[in-house]
DNA sequence: TCGAAAACCGAGCATTCACTCAGATATTGA
DNA sequence: TCAATATCTGAGTGAATGCTCGGTTTTCGA
C-alpha cells in the first residue's frame, strides 16, 4: 500500500551527539565517492524509469526496482532514503531536461528577429511531441497519470515552468495586453497543449501526428482570433 | 499497498457443487432487499466520495470507509466484493449524472434551431463548471487524478462519451467537414475542457470565473478560426 | 407469532511491502 | 601492504490493510 506520510526515520536514540547533519539537498542520503556507486544510482534510476511507466507508481515495488536494476534492496536504500525519494530524483532529470528543452524552444519567441506565430507555435509543438516521444516516460511521470501527490508535485513544477515561459512570450510580443490576460492565455494554452500530448501518448503513432497537428491549429486558431476585449489579435 | 490484481477470492474446495454462479453485473456482490441496506449503500458511497476526494484512492482503506459510514466493515464486504467495486459504483453514479448533463446540453445544438455557435459553446461550457463545482468530488474521481487503472477507466468513458456527443454536433452542422477531422476536433476540444475545468478546479473561486471565460473564448477562437485546408469556419 | 432470510458485526487472518541491520566485500590512499 | 572507508548484500522486521468468517440481530411474510 501506499504510505501517506513518509515513514518516520528511525532515529538512533543512544549517540546524543550532532543531530543528523546528513540531509542532502540532492534528495540522495548520502553522495556516491566511487564510480560504481555512481552507475548503480543511474541504473536504479533508469529501471525505476521503466517500471513505473509500465506499472505504475503505486504499484511499482521497490523490491522489484532493485532486482531489476541488478542491485539488492539493501543498494538501492543506501543512497534512496525512500521510494518517494526516487520518484523525485527520476521528475528532477526530467524538470532538467525538460527545462533546457524550454530555453531552446523559446529563444527564438524571444529574439527581436519577426518571426511568424504560426511558424512559432508550430516549432514548440513539435519539440515537445519530439521529447516526450524520446522519453516515454516522462508523460506519465509528470502528468498526474501516476497518482501520489510527489509526481503530481513535480508535474505541476514542470507545467508552472511552461506557463512561465509562454507569459514571458507575451511580455515581450504583446505588452498590451492586460497582465492577467497574459496569463490566463498561458494557463489556457499550456493546458490544452499538455492535455493533448498526453492524449496523443496514447494513441497510435498515425493519429498521433494527426492529433498533434491539430493542436498546432488550435492553438494558433485560439491566439489568432480576433478578440474583441483586445481589438486585435494576441498572436 | 495497492493491489495490482485483486485478490482471487478463496473458492471453497470442498462442495463440489455449481459454480459460484452469482456474479451480479451489478458490481454489487448482493442486490439488497431491504430499504435499510440501500440506505446503508449510498451511505458507503457518499462516504467513499468524500474519502476518495480528501485523501485520496490509494490512501483510503475499506476500514475507514466503513467507520466514516457508520457502518462495520463488514457490512461493507456484504455488499461490495472489494475496494475496486466502490470506485466503480461511484464512477458510475457519475456516468449515469453526466450523461444525463450531456443529453440537456446538447440537445439544443442538435435542433433545427439557428442558434449562434458561441452562444453554444458558452452554455455547454457554463453546465460543464456548474456541475463540477456542484460534485466536487468527480473532478479527481474522473480525471485521473487519484490513479488506480480502474478509475482511470471510468474517467475515459465521460470523455468518450463528450467526444461522442460533440461529434454529433459536427456530424449535424458540419457534415461537409471531412468524418475524420471531426473527430479531431472533437479530441482537441473536449481534451481542452478537461483540462482547463480540472485546473480551474485547483484555483480560487475569482480565478475560476476567469479561467472558464478564458477557455469558452479558446474553444470559440479554435473553432471560428478560418482553415485553410476546409476554407471556411468550423462552427 | 415464529422461523427463515436478510442484514449486520468486528476480531483477526493472510499477505504485502517499505525499510533496517549486521556483516561481507571492494576500493583507496598512505 | 593494509587499515580505513565506501559499497554492497538480502533475510528479516514491523506495520498496514484488504478481506473473511462465525455468529448475532433485525426484518418480514405466512
Amino acid at each position: 500500500m501506499v504510505r501517506s506520510v513518509a515513514r518516520i526515520p528511525r532515529v538512533k536514540v543512544d549517540p546524543p551527539g550532532p543531530v543528523d547533519v546528513l540531509t542532502p539537498q540532492s534528495g540522495l542520503r548520502r553522495r556516491p565517492r566511487q564510480a560504481r556507486a555512481q552507475e548503480r544510482i543511474a541504473r536504479i534510476l533508469d529501471t525505476a524509469e521503466q517500471v513505473f511507466a509500465e506499472i505504475g507508481y503505486d504499484v511499482a515495488t521497490t523490491n522489484l526496482i532493485a532486482q531489476q536494476a541488478q542491485t539488492s534492496i539493501g543498494s538501492l536504500y543506501e543512497f534512496f532514503p525512500n521510494k518517494e525519494a526516487i520518484a523525485h530524483a527520476l521528475a528532477d532529470r526530467y524538470v532538467a531536461q525538460i527545462d533546457e528543452l524550454y530555453s531552446t524552444l523559446f529563444s527564438e519567441a524571444l529574439s527581436p528577429a519577426e518571426i511568424d506565430g504560426a511558424v512559432l507555435v508550430e516549432r514548440i509543438v513539435a519539440g515537445f511531441d519530439r521529447f516526450y516521444r524520446d522519453h516515454p516516460g516522462a508523460v506519465p511521470l509528470l502528468n498526474g497519470r501516476l497518482t501520489s501527490k510527489d509526481l503530481a508535485a513535480a508535474g505541476e513544477n514542470v507545467q508552472a515552468a511552461l506557463e512561465r515561459r509562454i507569459v514571458a512570450v507575451f511580455d515581450y510580443r504583446r505588452p498590451d495586453l492586460p497582465e492577467a490576460r497574459r496569463r490566463l492565455i498561458a494557463v489556457v494554452v499550456a493546458e490544452t497543449a499538455r492535455a493533448v500530448l498526453v492524449r496523443a501518448d496514447l494513441v497510435p503513432l498515425s493519429q498521433r501526428r494527426a492529433l498533434v497537428k491539430e493542436l498546432e491549429r488550435a492553438v494558433v486558431g485560439y491566439l489568432k482570433m480576433a478578440d474583441e476585449t483586445v481589438g486585435s489579435p494576441v498572436l
